[in-house]
DNA sequence: CGGTAGACTGTCCATAAGAACAGTGTTTTT
DNA sequence: AAAAACACTGTTCTTATGGACAGTCTACCG
């Protein structure tokens, strides 16, 4: 989307304000007022400029027709990825799921997909099978987060220890073994780091 | 809120389903055309007793000025409850820490509220200190699950064995005690039933 | 049996609100 | 230096929309 004028960008403002508080949106009139402007039209020409950036859709002789179009994710929620088909991205559409809404009070806006917990590794970090991870998509992790990487094309979820060049993918849980990799020799991608995780069975 | 009438109940579900797909409300006339009617003044009339019960509210001279008033816990999230005050009620006022929108896809449409965990009496079950504790109000549970109950005025989360008259409170941590309770002695109130977890702190 | 609520048709009015045209001046980009 | 975008004022036109009045018919409820 091409950047937004600041007057642009207060327009928007004010009709994602009035939305939030109204529960529909504004009419070019309110917004004129709103802005303490004097004539509508300066104001029309700018929703149109928006609907030409792509930030909002005019509904053409609709009162109040002004639609925000936000990311798929603030609109649909978050990707819900479940089982990972090998060999392809993680955030393809096949892998998806389904779509959570997650209000951004938790996890301050930083999530981008959740993502399904296959076995117990993790246990004793409270990360149990069947839970829900809430990962932060990022190419690159500081040593001691806990991310998700992809090793042989192998999706998995460990505590990342950093040490020159070698990289280690610890488990919490000492039944299963550390992995060590050599960065000078194999490839490890990071695809996230871990920032929360949502159980919804209990038993 | 009084019963709707069938009519109204449709007319209702109709511009829940148009600000669902439009993202704002629909005219009168709209209403109007969408159940097949040729006057519009029906549909008003139908839409101030909408408004008489509780269902909606009208904004005077406004377009499109319906506003649908569900319940808080649809509009603002459930109530995160912090710190709990000694001697009073759960979902008091003075509790609640903020609202998070949680959709409903994720836990069923059961929780009623978030519980900040203090303590990590439930570590082995995979609640850490700081979690927050997704909660279904009940007064009543089965043996096994884990329950937010009242004990001496104290609110404690553990997991709930019921033998007879007697009732175990039972920490996930050997570092911590079994509560137990005989019912015919003392009063144990169950405030909800554990059916999630939200862990939005790694580290 | 009258009263009330529900579920409409039909007409009319005032105004709310989108759309369009004619301008002005500034800033940014090419 | 010209073009494009930005940021407006001011006016006019049309239609979209809420609001009101006058009726009709049915189903209940006490």
């Amino acid at each position: 989307m091409r950047p937004l004028s600041p007057r642009q960008q207060d327009i928007l403002d004010f009709i994602r304000q009035f939305i939030e508080q109204e529960e529909f949106p504004p009419t070019i009139a309110e917004i004129t007022r709103a802005l303490g402007l004097k004539s509508p039209h300066g104001v029309r020409e700018q929703l149109q400029a928006l609907a030409r950036k792509g930030a909002i859709e005019l509904i053409p002789s609709a009162s109040r027709g002004i639609r925000l179009l936000q990311k798929a994710a603030e609109r649909d929620g978050l990707p819900l990825i479940g089982k990972v088909a090998a060999g392809r991205p993680l955030m393809t559409e096949a892998n998806v799921e389904q779509y959570c809404k997650l209000g951004p009070e938790l996890f301050q806006n930083k999530a981008d997909y959740l993502l399904r917990v296959q076995g117990s590794s993790m246990r004793d970090a409270g990360i149990l099978d069947g839970d829900l991870l809430v990962v932060q998509q990022a190419a690159e992790a500081r040593s001691g987060q806990i991310v998700v990487a992809r090793l042989h094309d192998e999706v998995t979820v460990k505590t990342l220890r950093l040490a020159g060049e070698m990289a280690y993918l610890e488990p919490a849980n000492p039944e299963f073994p550390v992995l060590a990799v050599d960065l000078s020799k194999q490839e490890l991608s990071i695809e996230g780091v871990v920032v929360g995780v949502i159980r919804n069975r209990i038993d």
